[in-house]
DNA sequence: TCCCTCGGTCCTGTTTTCCAACTTACCCGA
DNA sequence: TCGGGTAAGTTGGAAAACAGGACCGAGGGA
């Protein structure tokens, strides 16, 4: 225990759990609904139901009724939930690249028209940020 | 099972795993000895052993030897391992933003001399890709 | 009426993970 | 030569997480 403070940790205590991203993925794909998402990520249901819950505590996700009669719920993205998509096309390209073998399987377009590749650069000089490209400033130590 | 087949799904079951990406968090920072990432992830040794043990088989870390006698290894990234970086700071930048109160617990420095936010654009236009600025063009249907 | 869907809950057994102590192999200083 | 320290794990037992399937309640449709 005592570990680095870390935002990457704090940031994997919320979504680092078998199964959070993915239920993420789908939900930003369109996919709201409890057996859906269930079905898509291939989570066993009472599972989902807990990382479900869990992502609406910490306000990723919102569970919204649709439909009255019959009770009817889906789940939709809060804006920090939403703010997920560059980690998750940064796993994607990542996945593309190094893991999956033969072609993509999802492609996505960015709304220039053409195939999105993510390509992360600083902020300040626009710069694409490359491995070893950055110094530590500066980091807790345990 | 027989879920939506998805680089996401394949780069979690490589790296999604609690520890995964912590150790490569603290290779990518230096800390290249195991007593070392295991005090800093707070994983628990024979966790932090089969974690390291996979990485290395799937090809993300190097277990090489420094010392012959007495022998002791230390780890460092591969290729694949280094292209983590952007899903690492994709993550932390999340944490920072939604999640870590207070300040940035880890600070760090773009070449180019500024403190280092990233931004995640669109490899051909270069405009920064937001929540909802995405289509699915093609996607496997379990 | 009977069977279906949705959104879960419950139960049981298997896997993982946690934690602390132990091990091996060597170095160092007194 | 004795004791202590470091590095990189191993081992064993208890606790937690997970998988898979049955079940449930509220309604819908034929």
């Amino acid at each position: 225990m005592a570990a680095r403070e870390c935002s990457i940790a704090n940031a994997l205590a919320v979504v680092g759990e078998r199964w959070s991203l993915l239920a993420i993925r789908e939900v930003m794909f369109g996919v709201r609904r409890f057996d859906q998402i269930a079905r898509n990520t291939g989570a066993s249901r009472d599972i989902l139901t807990t990382r479900l819950r869990k992502l609406v505590d910490v306000g990723l996700l919102e569970r919204e009724r649709y439909e009255e009669h019959p009770p009817r719920y889906e789940y939709v993205l809060t804006e920090s939930g939403q703010a997920l998509h560059t980690v998750l096309l940064a796993l994607m390209d990542w996945g593309d690249r190094h893991i999956t073998r033969g072609e993509p399987p999802t492609v996505l377009e960015h709304t220039c028209g053409h195939t999105l590749h993510p390509l992360t650069v600083c902020a300040h000089c626009h710069e694409p940020v490359v491995p070893g490209g950055t110094t530590v400033v500066r980091m807790h130590q345990p």
